[in-house]
DNA sequence: TAAGTTAGTTGCACAGTAGCACTAAGATAT
DNA sequence: ATATCTTAGTGCTACTGTGCAACTAACTTA
C-alpha cells in the first residue's frame, strides 16, 4: 500500500484529482393519497449540465459549512424543502466517471420521509423551481438529470421493502394519528390493500404507537388518536405483511 | 440553487475545495468457526495517518483506473485481499471534517463475504502487512485507525441483521455445501444455536439451493451437497428466525 | 455386534396473521 | 324517534411457518 506508482496516496502529497463530491435527497411524501417524491429544476445557466431537467434535490458538499454528510443533507432538505425531517437515513452512493459530464463524481443520497403537512407553500426557500411528482409521472420516458432516475428507483424499491417489515410509514404521518391513517400510509406505498384487523392487531401488539387522550372527530364514529412510542426508532417486525395469493 | 454566495457551484467554475473521496471494504470470512474481519497495517511513512495502526483495506479513489466506486471497490478487494468476492454490497458512507487529519473526507463502504477457500495464503499482493481479525479482538481497547471501528461495528450490525431473513451466510461457504456447514454459518454469524429441523424445512421450501449429484463423505453418515439455485440473488425469507424467550 | 456420531424425518404445539362477519358510534335523512 | 350510511373497532376460525423433541438412517471404529 505504500507504494503504488499511481496517483492515489503517499506521493508525500495530496496533490491527485480529486472527484466530486455532492450529496442528493430523495423526499418522499404522501399527498392525494399517492406517494410523491420532491424535484428541482436544474439552472440552465452556461455550463450547467442538464438545463432545465428536473433532478433529485442536492448538490455539492461545502467543505466550509458542513460539519458531515449528514449535516449536509439536512441543510439541503432545509433549503430546498423547507423542513426538518422526522426520517433521513442513507441510501448509498453513486460514482463513477460518467454520471456527471463536468467530471468523475460521488454522490451521498439521503432518503427522507415527511408529512404532507411539513410540505412548505410550494417553490419557497432559495431552491429554484420545485415541485412533488407521482411515481407513475415516470413510468413513460420523461428523463430526469444525471443517474437520478436510476437511484429513485433505488429509493422506491428500499421504500416498498421496507415498509413490509417496518414502521417506516408512521413518519408519513403527523406525530398524532388513527390507526386508519396509518393503515391508508401502508396501503398507499405497498400499492395494495391489506386486512384491517390482522394490521392493527400487528401494530398494537408491537408497541409502536401509544394512545393519546384525545378522539379525531368526523361526520362518522370517532377515532382513537396515537402517537409514537419512540419517534426516533423504527420498528422491525419479525414477519412481513402478506401479499395475497403471491 | 443558482447563487448562493459560497464556495460551491455556477460560481461559474469548479474551483472550490473538494473533499477527499475514499473507498474501503469489510470483508468477512468465517474461520475456526468464528467471524473474522480482514485488516491491514496502516504505514509508517512520514506524513501518514494512524502510521502502524490496523485499518479497513481500502484507499482513495483513483480517477484514472476507476470507472466507478463499485469497480474500485473491487480493484481493493483484488489487490487486498486478492479474491473476486461472491458477495459485495454497498454499506454506507462516512464523511466530515475530522475523520481524517488531512482535511475533509468521504469514504464510500463496501461490505464483503467470501468463503474461507478463497482466502490467501496470508499477507499477499502488493497489499501492506494483513490479518484476519475475530470480532472479540475489538471488545477491549484496541484502537483502529480513523472511525473505523466504527465503521466495522456498523457493517456487523447489517450483516447480524440481515442473517435473521436471508440467506447471506451463503455466501461465506464454497459453492457446494452442506446443509448443516450452512447451518453453522448461520449460528456463527448469529452466535446462537438454532434448530435443525426447522432450519431445514426453511431452506429447502424456500428453493435458496438445490441438490447436486454428490455426497460430502466423512467419518460418519454422508451428507447430500447442495449449491445455491441462483448464486447472484440472495434469498430473502418472510420471517425471522425466531430467537429462544426473546 | 455394539457404541458413537452426524444426517435427516416425523409429529405436535404455538404464534402471528389473513379472511370475514360482526358490533359500535357518530352524522344525516325521513 | 327511526332508519340508513359510513367509518371505527372486535371476535372467531383457518392456515402457515416455525420451535421443539423424539425418532430413524447411514456410516465408522472398537
Amino acid at each position: 500500500m505504500a507504494k503504488t506508482g499511481k496517483p492515489p496516496a503517499t506521493q508525500d502529497k495530496l496533490d491527485f484529482p480529486r472527484p466530486l463530491t455532492m450529496v442528493d435527497v430523495v423526499i418522499f411524501a404522501v399527498m392525494e393519497s399517492r406517494l410523491q417524491v420532491l424535484l428541482v429544476k436544474r439552472p440552465d445557466a452556461p455550463g450547467e449540465p442538464y438545463p432545465g431537467l428536473w433532478a433529485l434535490p442536492g448538490g455539492f458538499v461545502d467543505v466550509d459549512r458542513d460539519e458531515s454528510l449528514e449535516a449536509c443533507a439536512r441543510r439541503k432538505l432545509r433549503e430546498k424543502a423547507g423542513v426538518e425531517a422526522p426520517y433521513l437515513e442513507q441510501l448509498g452512493s453513486w460514482g463513477g466517471v460518467s454520471r456527471d459530464p463536468r467530471g468523475w463524481s460521488a454522490t451521498h443520497v439521503y432518503f427522507a420521509l415527511i408529512p404532507s403537512e411539513h410540505v412548505m407553500p410550494q417553490k419557497g426557500a432559495n431552491a429554484a423551481e420545485a415541485a412533488w411528482f407521482t411515481l407513475q409521472e415516470f413510468d413513460g420516458r420523461s428523463r430526469l438529470a444525471f443517474d437520478h432516475m436510476e437511484i429513485m428507483q433505488a429509493a422506491v424499491t428500499r421504500l416498498r421493502n421496507k415498509v413490509e417489515y417496518t414502521s417506516l410509514p408512521a413518519y408519513l404521518l403527523p406525530e398524532e394519528f388513527t390507526l386508519s391513517e396509518l393503515q391508508r400510509m401502508y396501503e398507499v406505498v405497498m400499492e395494495r390493500p391489506i386486512e384491517k384487523s390482522a394490521f392493527r392487531t400487528r401494530v398494537l401488539s408491537s408497541g409502536l404507537v401509544e394512545p393519546v387522550r384525545k378522539m379525531r372527530e368526523g361526520p362518522n364514529r370517532p377515532a382513537q388518536l396515537y402517537r409514537l412510542a419512540d419517534p426516533v426508532h423504527p420498528v422491525v417486525f419479525t414477519r412481513t405483511i402478506k401479499t395475497r395469493t403471491d
